[in-house]
DNA sequence: GCTTGACCCCGTAGCGACTCCAGACTGCAG
DNA sequence: CTGCAGTCTGGAGTCGCTACGGGGTCAAGC
């Protein structure tokens, strides 16, 4: 299979694909006569592998780790779990973090109707007073 | 007021204020006579504002259309409304994205519980199964 | 044989919002 | 005078792609 084949069957793009191979999460395939990459079923499950982590919004520095382990069946997996684990928690501050950002915008957007002056928009007031005083030069 | 002490009173960082010089959000400030910034009360309010609106995650050039209207402020703030509107519905895409990613973390973590070998590792297995059956290659 | 179009190659640059670095200069305290 | 913190400039690096430009290859249709 070449490679804009594999990459239907991944569902990307063959760019991506290219930038995996760059990065070392693809190994270099063998090329038939014109140059071309050719792929066979091996590749595309780990082409899918990573597209499946990337899925769950992992840096693929992590998803590297991972398929290290793919290679290596007799390690533990205790690193894998620790690796879901910290993703999980980044994931979770994240969602709180926006969720807190949410009430916030909720809050500046009521100091608003709509269709004054700029100068009277009780938004643009509250942005402006951002300026702790402890913060405010002398 | 220089570079640093104008970062400091933000909560930034010397780099960023530079760089917020380069992209045109903060004026280029006079210089004293060996080459330094010198900034006034209004830049720092000015980058305060830039902040702030950082800190409620939007992006650059949205931050550089909502400071257009502190110069302009006999223009209607309905577009600021908008901007905050469609800002808001972003979060709250984000947010649902991330949390229907937590469940299917939460999901994949419990296939796995510590110190297995690698090729039992029910986490591995899931990541691995990622073929639709329809999109595999004959 | 010739064109058309889809596919592939490589290398490079761009995105957003910083962050960090090298190498040089300035300002102030001890 | 020395040392160190602060500042200057320009450029590169981050992350995960994405989009280009300029070419080669291949199968089908005329």
């Amino acid at each position: 299979m070449r490679i804009g084949e594999l990459a239907r069957h991944a569902g990307t793009e063959v760019e991506t694909v290219r930038y995996y191979e760059r990065e070392g999460l693809l190994p270099p395939p063998p090329r038939d006569a014109s140059g071309y990459r050719r792929y066979g079923p091996a590749q595309l499950q780990r082409l899918a592998f990573i597209r499946h982590c990337r899925a769950f919004d992992m840096p693929l520095a992590e998803i590297r780790e991972l398929l290290d382990f793919l290679a290596a069946p007799e390690r533990s997996c205790q690193h894998i779990n620790d690796l879901i684990d910290q993703h999980l928690a980044r994931v979770r501050t994240r969602i709180a973090g926006l969720q807190a950002l949410e009430r916030q915008l909720s809050e500046l957007r009521s100091h608003c109707a709509s269709g004054q002056r700029a100068a009277d928009c009780g938004i643009l007031q509250e942005l402006l007073a951002a300026l702790p005083a402890d913060d405010a030069p002398g």
